[in-house]
DNA sequence: ATGAAAGCGCTAACAC
DNA sequence: GTGTTAGCGCTTTCAT
């Protein structure tokens, strides 16, 4: 029946007005002192005796307060389609190098391929007043950068394009991937090539088509009926079911490029279903050269972007955006790839035979 | 010259007190029209305008703000040593499921396996008033979990147990994990069995160790000298690199028992290296079950976990945690493993002829 | 059922 | 170089 202050649960933590009464000045004092761009202002002793009486008493800025009072969070969110999915992974350790240099804290929200949930999520990252967003999950039309516009909310895309241009954006070049991809293909010596692509709602789906159309083309390779089939969603599973589709379509094919190595797995599976060899009865290219695509079987034939410089580029991209009151400075960034030659595309089978179906 | 209201730049958010002056009622009027939990205490037509009106104005919620006032942020970060380790995206999607349905973000950071950098990032989220944390990074003995239980920090482990079991903790059951992995092996004929084990810092790494040899014995496998090399981190590289020890030393194996994935695929490049095959000179079974590890050559025999679940039950717990004022509900859950019998593992080769080296 | 008032912890003019 | 003051946007007693 006692009231005590023994601190059994939540112990209030230790306030600036608390240093201050400690140390014997004013909270503000003590403010300007832990603030290194305004610690000059102090007097050398004074900073001293702040920071050591700070350390002692484990005080911890309240950062909500001070985001409360300057109006920014220093919190950044980045929006992905698949966590799991560890191209994204390697985009965002190379963006968290840059932007915890500069004091900001990567939010990482998994937010699946529904607009509407990301639009949902998105609002209430706006109530944590984030000071910025780094998007891979754009459609070549998307609500969401819509979204950001209107809420001048400072915004740099990963990966993919939007297709009005209306956010800055980091990506590879999607075009010259292709152009590698086929020309590997050609000069392998295969002339029946198939693309298995990603959803054409999105930017690399879209783009990595006209890559490929244009690239068969360059090769000579154009036709009326050039073999494209794409799968709904950039997934293995989906990547196996579009790979029936168009090996059903086109049974002659010896050569697939895919979108990305997730539906190029897809295709290994489909192949494996069909009795099928890789590269023996047909080779096979992905794209992003995800960690452990080396060691599937066979190693896959791969087209690799540079996730870490993509999220170190946005980042950048991004610190600028928060910094400049120019609303002006849109910009794209372009990163080459390259062909990282493994096991899974041969020369064509000479005699062509395989397992019937 | 002329100072104008244009809105270039950053717009101003609509505050509750500009939603209160429109509705044409106080500002405390609309908090609680807005709160689902006050909000049956304002006139029900009142609630009407007040919801309307702040829809029509876009209005945000200041959760800074807000976070301020209630000592409540409503952010839960979950800390761990490699975002690009799926196993931890499977487990944090589990998590995340939860703790949204509850309100609650989560912040996903990664910290590498570096204790002081760890305990660094910790007190910048410390600073954002974080409610709880999911670690993901526990060591067998934790400075990390020291400083939760000094601040009084809301945390539950995943995955890792911590020595001291001074927090909850949801993982893995690893001696029955091991236990499966060598009475497969042990089935199939093998008796020359090696464990390539994880840091004998971390739970999982001393655990299954623990485990394979309590296996070993239940087998009538114990022996003076049993063939066990430790790597020095859960990576591919480390993994490769013991496996070589291992073998080195102990050129009879048939057989290996690795304790995570990561390790078994290290194992693959050593025994590639070697010139031998997999499961033809040495089978090898993996642990955890992450993505791909079905695809790669050979498809790898593993012990699943339950990813999902572990990260559903670990938010549970949290959840629990920061509601309750009690700190004395300390609990573990143990969850049962499975055994993915895939193609790494086969009988031994009645010869046993293997390339020299 | 609603309004008034206070205050969460911090920073930034402004004074001196 | 330091103190004073005000206020960021919200919630929550306490009145009425």
């Amino acid at each position: 029946l006692v009231t005590t202050n023994r601190s059994t649960s939540k112990a209030r933590s230790v306030t600036l007005k608390q240093v201050a009464q400690a140390v014997g000045v004013h909270a503000s004092t003590v403010s300007r002192a832990l603030n290194p761009a305004t610690r000059s202002v102090v007097a050398p002793e004074v900073v001293e005796r702040v920071l050591e009486v700070a350390a002692s008493l484990g005080y911890s800025p309240n950062l909500m307060a001070a985001g409360l009072r300057t109006g920014r969070s220093h919190l950044v969110a980045a929006l992905v389609p698949n966590i799991a999915n560890t191209v994204f992974s390697l985009i965002l350790s190379g963006a968290t190098e840059r932007l915890s240099a500069e004091g900001y804290s990567l939010v990482v929200v998994d937010v699946g391929d529904t607009p509407s949930r990301q639009l949902q999520l998105t609002k209430q990252l706006v109530s944590r007043r984030i000071d910025g967003l780094i998007l891979a999950t754009a459609q070549r039309d998307d609500p969401l950068v819509a979204f950001c516009i209107e809420e001048h909310l400072p915004a740099v895309l990963v990966n993919r394009f939007e297709e009005r241009r209306r956010l800055s954006a980091v990506v590879s070049d999607d075009t010259l991937g292709m152009q590698l991809a086929v020309d590997h293909l050609v000069h392998l010596g295969h002339v029946q090539i198939g693309h298995l692509a990603g959803p054409e709602s999105i930017s690399t789906g879209h783009l990595r088509r006209k890559g490929f159309n244009e690239a068969m083309a360059l090769n000579g390779l154009a036709g009326p009926d050039i073999p494209v089939e794409a799968a709904v969603s950039y997934s293995r599973d989906e990547g196996a079911v579009a790979t029936e589709r168009l090996l059903g379509r086109h049974p002659g094919l010896t050569a697939i490029v895919a979108a990305n190595d997730l539906l190029a797995l897809g295709a290994y599976d489909a192949i494996r279903k069909l009795g099928w060899s890789c590269p023996g009865d047909v080779s096979i290219v992905g794209h992003n050269d995800m960690p452990l695509v080396d060691i599937v079987s066979p190693p896959l034939t791969t087209v690799r972007i540079s996730h870490h410089e993509i999220g170190r580029e946005a980042a950048d991209l991004l610190l600028q955006r928060m910094r400049g009151d120019s609303d002006t400075s849109m910009r794209n960034v372009i990163l080459a790839p390259e062909l990282i030659v493994r096991a899974s595309t041969a020369a064509p089978r000479a005699d062509k035979k395989r397992p019937g179906r």
